[in-house]
RNA sequence: GGGAUCUUAGCUCAGCUGGGAGAGCAUCUGCCUUACAAGCAGAGGGUCAUAGGUUCGAGCCCUAUAGGUCCCACCA
């Protein structure tokens, strides 16, 4: 029994089964196979406390379409899966839930803390994975990978001891960012500037000698508690006699010098600065060079230290507050302006940063930047789009060391241990290793590496490295990595120099960029704004296709994208189309099937289709070999709407209504092979929809997705009949025209002749006369060489080389044909004098190509022609 | 301060290497035509931000200007 398809095409019936069996065979799975190319993606890992949002929605749509594209193409196409572990966010849920269980981390301690979080991935880890199965991603599941498995583990030592040993990595005391709410250093890249509204506080340092005063602003009061310098620039005029000058610090009266440094802006404010070592990065750097004591005087949490009394245990808000007034009070205030300026913020929690002077871990990066930048200047690793690239290069080349120490149990442990006995460090993959000096048991730092330092490693640590896997060798490197713009700098750069260095390869081919998924004003979708949109919402009532061809299409490359509803109704409605398109098929089919049909036995509308579709196989082919893929879909969203169904479908329907065609079979045969080519170039937009008709059509288990792509085909163009069934297409249209402009109703069909002298034209018309009965309302078709027996009060058209009437006496209005003719008579004219000033002008003659000149000179044939023939029947009209 | 990017139809956006301006939505006019009203047929709507330049030819290349967005940067 032939299978059918339901009336109504409703996605939520056909997706989680579908999805279920494509699991169930191992469709996604891929082995190595030498016999086949591999085509590589790595899954950015979601962090496990992660809910999927529409970048993730994008993100895997894109990576499913090239990875379901390249295993059709016969690749062994791998799509690597997995988490990542997320150290600051994780540990900061769990806190907070211990929190609300009224404990603390340090009271349970490390052990039990790490037992609570791993429970916690246990519980919570799987959910975005599930998710991201709901939009179909064909992810190689068995495969699936955690930043913190074993593998990736052992690859995070591996990585830092030999880093380590090549002096590439070190311990050092540094001003480092410092989230006073999350406790912990994080590195440049997660911080982030805004815009705030603050003061310049302007304050006056007596000079110790009682001679006056020196005055200078801060945005930052209360860090002056660890001033240890004023500074000027060596070569002011103003502070010469300045330099060397002792100036007693308000409120603390500690005696600090007045020094001379290049840093010193002359021209910004009084060009004094005030210099607070352990609290500004810049002082900090001014220090280091002047050997200035460095006064800590914030707490990890920001507060102000015992030291001073007065304010200890105020955070710093309150401190500023307390000690502008006691600098009032002290008469060393002289005014307070407003000023907006750049504050520095945790990328997780968005507290203000407080710089901070510790002991951290730092990988050095200038050895590292360099062949990064080399690799992507010579085109071992290329962005798409390109201009991506300077973000690249401009980020690494001005690099510095990076922070990698992480103040949080959650991570992967720093693979250093110390002699509490004799202070020996030693830095090893071992778990427990033995004090080398004196054979006691170490003790392991008890700080976890940056987040970033795992996923750095992801492109081959997920594919067996340091092993020296078969995977490895097939896989690697991988052939594209598909990610968002604001991910570069954290991600994308630490796995090229990870990759360089490690793998002596570049991680990945491509670096496919794309942008963000904004609301429909154009906002970021935030959890504080409430205006994200839940792609499972989406999905839920349109289907994944829907919302995969909606985020794949009608944007560029690389550009932020807004979300519309109506936009997934647009997308939901083609796949309907697809739907009907395809039910209609079926109703026709034989039960029996079709027989293959000769090219003698196929009519020209069959090869005018077979031959638009073969052009598209090789334009989609082209386009997403390119990773043009939303130019893809338009491509084939306009073929299957427009070629096939409104005009191939339309055109051959009274071949399949009659018993007596002898086309029919041609006919029957031309619409499934056009369906099958259809769904499968379509089918890594939309996996569910094409995979459901598929199966349905061939009535089969089979998949779509391990089916053959199509390819291009020298024997399927059929150049002469795709001129024929335009020039069709062009008197259908034509007819429609007129018809509409004169209201005349559909139910009224009419006469239609058509007159050429060119013999050509007329055979093209004798073939398509069946074409016009249901596409142009014909109640018959009289093709002749001229005008005999046509009614003088026919309603006319013209077409180049040829004219046609309809004889509609009782409605035609003669003024309103002439006026018709006449406005068709102005735009052959406007059109022929451009023509005409090109041909025209020698420069032009001389310089284009031959190609433009000759297709200019055959419109200029065209509409010169065609204006003779509308001359004449208006020359007739106006008898 | 440096850099990137954008400015095209009422709205949102395409437009690949320069060769007669496109789509979706919205609007207007007809149609329940036996796959589809989630549809069919037709129509209107744009000095491609501005000013120069290169070119036979510019939405596309170059320069400047205006406005928007984003990233980077140590101006206390």
């Amino acid at each position: 029994m032939k299978k059918e398809l339901e009336k109504n095409y409703n996605p939520a019936d056909i997706e989680t089964r579908l999805y279920e069996k494509w699991e169930e065979k191992k469709y996604f799975h891929a082995e190595v196979d030498r016999d086949k190319k591999p085509f590589t993606i790595v899954m950015p890992p979601p962090n496990i406390t992660g809910q999927l949002h529409m970048g993730h929605a994008l993100d895997n749509t894109m990576q499913d379409i090239l990875i379901r594209f390249k295993r059709m193409q016969g690749y062994s196409a791998l799509w690597v899966p997995g988490t990542d572990h997320a150290s600051i966010a994780t540990e900061a849920k769990i806190v907070e839930a211990m929190r609300q269980e009224g404990i603390t981390k340090e009271e349970i301690g490390r052990e039990k803390f790490l037992e609570r979080a791993w429970n916690w991935k246990k519980e919570y880890g799987g959910r975005i994975v599930k998710q991201l199965k709901k939009i179909g991603s064909s992810a190689d599941w068995d495969r699936e990978r955690f930043t913190m498995d074993e593998g990736c583990s052992e690859a995070v030592k591996e990585v830092f001891v030999n880093l380590y040993n090549k002096g590439m990595i070190y311990k050092g005391e540094r001003i480092i960012n410092w989230c006073p709410k999350c406790l912990t250093s994080i590195s440049d890249a997660e911080v982030e500037y805004e815009d705030q509204a603050g003061h310049f506080w302007h304050l006056r340092y007596p000079l110790k000698d009682g001679s006056g005063y020196i005055q200078m602003a801060t945005t930052r009061p209360e860090t002056m508690l660890g001033d240890t310098a004023v500074a000027v620039n060596p070569n002011d005029e103003r502070y010469k006699d300045f330099i060397g000058k002792t100036v007693i610090l308000p409120l603390v009266h500690r005696e600090i010098p007045i020094i001379a440094d290049e840093y010193v802006d002359m021209e910004f404010g009084t060009g004094v600065v005030k210099i607070t070592p352990a609290h500004d990065p810049n002082d900090f750097e001014v220090g280091l060079r002047h050997n200035l004591p460095i006064i800590n005087v914030m707490t990890e949490d920001a507060k102000i230290v015992d030291d001073y009394p007065k304010y200890a245990g105020m955070d710093r808000y309150e401190a500023r507050k307390a000690i502008v007034a006691d600098l009032e009070a002290e008469g060393v205030l002289v005014k307070i302006e407003d000023h907006s300026h750049n504050v520095g913020t945790c990328y997780r929690c968005h507290t203000t940063v407080e710089p901070r002077v510790s002991k951290q871990w730092f990988v050095k990066m200038k050895d590292l930047a360099q062949p990064a930048i080399e690799a992507v200047k010579n085109g071992d690793t290329k962005f798409v789009p390109p201009h991506f690239e300077k973000t690249y290069f401009h980020w690494l080349e001005g690099i510095r060391d990076w922070c990698i120490s992480r103040q949080l149990w959650w991570g992967h442990q720093i693979p250093a241990f110390y002699c509490d006995d004799c202070g020996e460090m030693v830095v090893t993959k071992e778990s427990h290793p033995v004090c080398p000096k004196c054979g006691k048991p170490m003790r392991q730092d008890p700080d976890t590496l940056d987040t970033w330092f795992s996923s750095a490693l992801w492109p081959f640590s997920t594919l067996g490295w340091p092993e020296k896997t078969e995977e490895l060798d097939y896989f690697y490197p991988t052939s594209v990595l598909v990610t968002g713009y604001d991910i570069i700098f954290f991600w994308v750069i630490r796995m090229m120099f990870s990759g360089l260095e490690h793998t002596a390869k570049v991680p990945f081919e491509r670096v496919l960029i794309h942008g963000l998924v904004r609301d429909s004003q154009g906002r970021k979708m935030s959890k504080s704004l409430g205006n994200g949109i839940d792609p499972l919402e989406v999905i839920d009532k349109y289907g994944a296709d829907a919302l995969r061809f909606t985020l794949i299409t009608g944007n560029a490359p690389g550009n932020d994208m807004r979300f519309y509803w109506e936009r997934v109704e647009a997308s939901r409605n083609f796949a309907n189309k697809v739907w009907n398109a395809s039910r209609f098929i079926m109703m026709n089919l034989p039960e029996e099937g079709v027989k293959e049909v000769s090219t003698a036995a196929l009519t020209d509308a069959d090869k005018w289709i077979l031959s638009k579709a073969n052009t598209l196989v090789k334009d989609v082919t082209e386009n997403m070999e390119k990773y043009e893929l939303g130019i893809a879909a338009d491509k084939l969203y306009s073929f299957i709407w427009e070629e096939f169904c409104d005009w191939y479908i339309e055109m051959v329907k009274p071949r399949l209504y009659s018993d007596t065609d002898t086309t029919k079979e041609a006919a029957l045969y031309t619409l499934q092979k056009v369906l099958i080519t259809s769904l499968k170039l379509l089918h890594p937009y939309m996996p569910f929809v094409t995979e459901e008709i598929f199966c349905t059509l061939q009535n089969q288990e089979e998949s779509i997705m391990i089916s053959d792509w199509p390819v291009y085909q020298e024997e399927l163009v059929f150049a002469e009949e795709e001129k024929a069934v335009e020039t069709i297409k062009t008197a259908v249209r034509n007819i429609r025209n007129v018809r509409a402009e004169m209201n005349v109703a559909p139910s009224k069909k009419a006469k239609v002749f058509v007159v050429s002298d060119h013999e050509e034209i007329r055979n093209i018309f004798e073939n398509g006369k069946v074409f016009f009965a249901t596409l142009g309302y014909a109640s018959e078709v009289m093709i002749q060489k001229d005008k005999t027996g046509i009614d003088e009060d026919a309603v006319s058209t013209m077409i180049p080389n040829a004219e046609i009437y309809m004889p509609f006496a009782e409605l035609v209005d003669i003024e309103k044909e002439i006026e018709r003719l006449q406005k068709e008579m102005a735009r052959l004219e406007k059109e022929l004098a451009r023509v005409n000033g090109m041909l025209g002008n020698p420069n032009f003659v001389n310089k284009a190509p031959e190609k433009k000149i000759a297709e200019e000179k055959e419109k200029q044939e065209k509409y010169a022609q065609m204006m003779r023939q509308v001359e004449e029947r208006l020359a007739h009209l106006s008898k």
